[in-house]
DNA sequence: CTTACTACAGTTTTT
DNA sequence: CTGTAGTAAG
């Protein structure tokens, strides 16, 4: 397929700063992807000094490869695909004795930030979860606006913000003593190197001459100043974005970086994508109209020549129950009708929660489906358990990573062993490991403990000298080391469990193995790389991606964002839900007709709403109105479709499931014949 | 290894 | 109110 005007136009203007307002379904990844491919054809860039950065692992995975197809590999060899995060690893890795810190540091994510942060501060918070997260976001938020904590001491005048700043300071001090990064370091340490080391500036400058960012509008204010030190002067770049799919507000996304854009950049071209290649006419026409209720920066108005479509349907139901049979009694009506698969239609909701009553009205039918969400791979004990492991073999000074293997599996280290090492690494201000192979420990340590802690460290050390050489032996070599396998069947609640968390950590080695030895887009990677990567979250969609059975998708709106599917049931369509109540004012509610324009603008062929007249919440059972923005669309191309007898739950319910399996006994036949 | 009770949360979560 | 995660006890 060619390219259209504005496309070719966004391509070809590769000789100033260029913002391209890419509206949904508008062929953002082609344009990037064939701009890549322009410049270094055309414009006599070499790939070596072209970067791409994205925010999810997956849009730098897809871009990759959709760059490879176009170039082939060999010409694509050296292109710096990566998301912010990995690119700021990057520059870490390679400028870490200009910033200062040691170069086998580890990573934290989230949930180690707030054990950390927990044990920090049991004195004044007493483990309070609220204030406890309050605290965490506080530090990220100062973080990302690139307030150290000296800044932030001198800022704060609340008595709270006072203990908060100090929070922040023991937290950096800490994790600088441990020689650990977390997310949001992988930001403004780049960013802060940037601004005050002019030949670390020069060098990277000089390294990407050119510069390509994904949705720009998803940007936080490091983000912001990370890309512009790294264009500088020069101004070399494409950002693409959309402020109409700006969802990301509470996460410290800054949609008005696109008028900074404007004003710190005067020479800023900006094209708009204005034709849509993904939806009917219809729906983008509710889609345009809806939006319209928000402010603009830039006035855009999507069009279609896809044809105008079906109607868009609001299925109006009398309770969650019921909302859920309905709609699934439409979609299997609807696909048995079209002879469409289960994996074109996608159910979007607000909440997580709300995706319960419809997986269970799913699994009454027999549908296969698909929730992505949910627990996180690597939230699992077991996993983090092994990824502690490697941690301290690539850190040892990873005290966190120390702690948490030390007794596990069982050594007789207890809390009393470790209670007295950690007094003595504290005093010779070592990490927890060093002291551990302190001769001098004999002064504190008696007979057994210090004989299983020694040998321990001494087993551990001896892998730690290889991992350069023999990765795969070292890693081998731990998971017997540790007899892993027979503490999980002791530890497990039951064998089933066991075998599960067993599988879990042969997946983890499978993709360890796969990363150390490189496949046809990575290069082979260090032991202390693929760790970070782990951490960083990379790995995931790569095998998801693979198994692309015929499932119904059912996701929350956030998650949708970037996705299409043909068939799509907007759910909860509620004052309440979407909007949200915490959301529902003035503040919030534009980000809250946002998060339902990119609903809306996910379906391709045909939409549906849906939404219950009455719900539970809290004990309480409420009416809540019908969503602001069903009123807002268009209500000419909208059929609302109500229940119009009155039943009871029960006549209903029985009601509904002998229509359902009626349908279902349709289907079989049909299948059969 | 299962069962039962308690405590707690109940918006979104790219890294 | 209701579901679940974690722990304690059978």
């Amino acid at each position: 397929m060619r390219l259209n005007t504005s496309q070719q136009q966004a391509v070809e203007y590769v000789s100033g700063p260029c913002l391209v307002l890419a509206g949904a379904g508008s062929g953002k990844t082609r344009v990037i992807t064939n701009k890549i491919a322009y410049l270094i054809r055309e414009a006599g860039y070499q790939a070596r000094h072209i970067a791409a950065v994205t925010f999810t692992n997956k849009a730098a995975r897809e871009m990759k490869e959709r760059v490879a197809q176009t170039l082939g590999r060999q010409e694509a060899r050296g292109l710096l695909i990566s998301t912010f995060h990995t690119l700021g690893l990057e520059i870490i890795k390679r400028e870490h004795a200009a910033l200062g810190i040691k170069s086998n540091f580890s990573l934290f994510d989230d949930q180690d930030q707030m054990a950390l942060l927990k044990d920090l501060t049991e004195q004044w918070l007493e483990g309070d979860k609220d204030l406890l997260n309050q605290l965490r976001s506080t530090i990220s938020n100062w973080k990302n606006d690139l307030i150290d904590p000296v800044i932030a001491k001198a800022r704060s005048h609340t008595q709270k913000d006072q203990l908060f700043a100090h929070c922040y300071d023991l937290y950096d001090k800490q994790l600088r003593a441990c020689g650990i990064l977390d997310f949001d370091d992988l930001i403004l340490l780049p960013t802060l190197l940037l601004q005050k080391n002019e030949e670390a500036r020069d060098r990277w400058q000089n390294r990407i001459r050119y510069l390509l960012i994904d949705e720009y509008q998803d940007t936080n204010t490091s983000q912001y100043e990370f890309i512009k030190l790294l264009v500088g002067q020069r101004a070399r770049f494409t950002v693409v974005g959309d402020d109409d799919q700006s969802i990301y507000s509470w996460r410290g996304a800054r949609p008005q970086n696109l008028v900074l854009l404007k004003e710190d950049f005067p020479a800023l071209k900006v094209i708009k994508l204005e034709q849509n290649y993904r939806s009917s006419g219809r729906i983008l026409k509710a889609a345009n109209i809806l939006i319209e209720n928000n402010p603009h920066i830039f006035e855009k108005k999507l069009f279609s020549e896809l044809g105008y479509g079906e109607h868009l349907k609001v299925i109006s139901a009398d309770n969650e129950e019921h909302e859920a049979e309905r709609v699934i009694g439409d979609l299997i009506g609807h696909r048995f009708a079209n002879n469409s698969h289960y994996g074109e239609y996608a159910i979007l909701y607000r909440g997580n929660h709300q995706s319960r009553i419809f997986e269970k009205v799913l699994m009454q039918n027999r549908i296969p489906y698909k929730i992505s969400g949910g627990t996180s791979f690597f939230s699992r004990t077991e996993i983090k358990d092994i990824m502690a492991y490697l941690r301290l073999l690539t850190n040892p000074d990873d005290d966190n990573a120390f702690i948490r293997i030390i007794n596990t599996p069982k050594r007789e280290i207890g809390p009393a062993t470790l209670q007295k090492l950690g007094e003595w690494a504290t005093k010779r201000s070592v990490s927890l490991f060093h002291a551990s192979s302190d001769i001098g420990l004999t002064e504190i340590l008696s007979g057994k403990r210090l004989e299983s802690l020694t040998t321990f460290i001494t087993w551990f050390s001896d892998l730690m000298t290889r991992i350069e050489t023999e990765p795969f032996e070292v890693v081998q070599a731990l998971l017997h080391g540790i007899h892993y396998e027979s503490w999980l069947y002791e530890t497990s609640p039951s064998p089933t469990a066991a075998d599960m968390r067993m599988r879990n950590v042969e997946q983890l080695f499978t993709w360890l193995g796969e990363m150390l030895r490189g496949d046809d887009l990575d290069e082979p990677m260090t032991l202390a790389q693929a760790v970070s990567r782990f951490t960083l979250r990379d790995m995931l969609e790569r095998n998801e991606s693979e198994e692309e059975n015929d499932e119904v998708q059912l996701m929350t709106l956030h998650a949708s964002k970037g996705l299409e599917f043909p068939y799509v049931y907007l759910v909860g369509m509620e004052e309440g839900l979407l909007p949200h109540q915490v959301s529902i004012d003035e503040e919030n509610i534009e980000e809250e007709r946002r998060l339902a324009y990119v609903g809306i603008t996910r379906a391709q062929k045909e939409l549906t709403f849906s939404l219950s007249r009455q719900r539970r919440q809290y004990g309480e059972t409420i009416n809540p109105e019908p969503s602001r923005f069903l009123l807002e669309l268009p209500q000419d191309d909208i059929q609302w479709e109500s229940q119009k007898t009155q039943v009871t739950a029960e006549q209903r319910m029985i009601k509904g499931q002998s229509r359902l399996s009626a349908l279902r006994a349709q289907i079989e036949k049909a299948k059969n014949s």
